[in-house]
DNA sequence: GCATCGATTTCGTCT
DNA sequence: AGACGAAGTCGATGC
């Protein structure tokens, strides 16, 4: 990071020429993009295939791949990071290659027109700051247990049980088990079943006469939610993350 | 589409001469990336803050917004389709905004420096065909019914139940109800606990006389799933995409 | 618009 | 390496 970056640009080059600069582009560890019209095959957990059409190609130091198309967030075809990518010339195409193990896949990008290729020198010494997690809101209801009702006392989190960990372990005012699962967001039938395997778990593991309620935390529930809520004899607690 | 597709691209330009160029970009729904060092603050569904560094930005003609970093394949921050882009000047900084409503999200970009600017015409006619998915396994299922077990007969896919759709619902040999849930790779409890909560649904719904199977379908499951499957009296087959 | 669920989910964390 | 669950998940489908 610089004020004056390095970026080395070709605009419509030969293939040739291309390949050198991804080349060594990626010797460096600089970050590569690629813009033309190019078809894409995919190989591994599936397999996809794509015509020609002109996308946009990112190839990262950290071995990643994506192809953009002109639409939507998600890439139209990938390769996670911990690849190792080649480029070639065959014919009058320049082909990217990019390609891992365990499990196997490969991705092949062949550029019938290359318009645009760049490297770019990046440095980014920065970490994401995020507030508005599931974590925040557990730290809420840790530093003010009233929140999910008066006299809850937390008494652990992440408890490990036989289906897995409990968000927050505690005991209500009556000294009741309490098990806790929290959502950031509006939840749906899929949290209901998570905190009712856990209640579950709890009560095979603990002895026959504890009593174990389960309470789900959340800003909202969906209908669906609050009747299998409701069918589990399960509580529902509305919080948002601060 | 072309054999030489329209593309606009500047090296260190000035704020003014990149803010030009982004926003001509914008009015002809091109493809815009920008590259240099940059802050984003984000606000909406959570809310983020990133520091100083070199970034890659994309915006899209279908009002997408990305902001990748040298590693991940996910964008640092982003903003989905359908958002509105503008491009201002302050001080010495490039600042992009990117914003949408329902829910209100805000994503803004200022450039310290802009290395790299350019603009793509994109033409992209093709879909993507993918391989190896649920469908395919379903298909699979219902060309050839005896893979789940021999006299095994689907009745209905996507059958409605007040816990949710059930992905093959049919009858075994002995005219039971079975219910089938498919996975297209290994599966861990959340798979056990859907299916669990359509047959629970199932046997509430129908007469109390009915035996109801539930049966999970997938290339394997984990250790912990398969407890919960036993302890739930539900069945797993192995099987996986074609 | 909301709800539900799949995804080559990816990602972090812990065993 | 595998397991488990969160995510500003996204995206597709149905209502």
């Amino acid at each position: 990071m610089t004020a004056e970056s390095a970026v080395e640009t070709l605009s419509h080059p030969a293939p040739d020429t291309a390949r050198d600069l991804v080349e060594r582009a990626i010797d460096r560890g600089a970050m590569v993009t690629l813009f033309g019209a190019c078809t894409v095959e995919y190989q591994g957990r599936a397999a996809s295939s794509l015509g020609l059409g002109d996308r946009h190609v990112t190839l990262k130091p950290d071995g990643t791949a994506l192809v953009h198309t002109d639409e939507g967030q998600q890439p139209v075809n990938w390769q996670p990071p911990g690849c190792d990518h080649s480029v070639t010339v065959a014919g009058a195409s320049l082909v990217i290659l990019s390609e891992r193990t365990t499990p196997d896949e490969e991705l092949e990008i062949a550029f019938e027109t290359v318009a645009h290729a760049a490297a770019f020198d990046v440095s980014d010494p920065e970490e994401l700051a995020v507030t508005g997690t599931e974590a925040d809101l557990k730290e809420r209801i840790l530093e003010t247990p009233d929140l999910v009702e008066p006299g809850f006392t937390p008494l652990a989190t992440e408890r490990e049980t036989p289906a897995g960990a409990v968000d927050v372990y505690g005991e209500d005012a009556a000294g009741r088990t309490v098990v806790v699962e929290l959502k950031r967001r509006r939840v749906g039938p899929d949290a209901v079943g998570q905190l009712n395997r856990y209640v579950d778990a709890l009560r095979r593991d603990l002895h026959a006469e504890t009593e174990v309620r389960g309470v789900l935390v959340a800003p909202s529930v969906t209908d669906r939610a609050r009747q299998l809520l409701a069918e589990k004899g399960l509580e529902f607690v509305s919080l948002a993350p601060p």
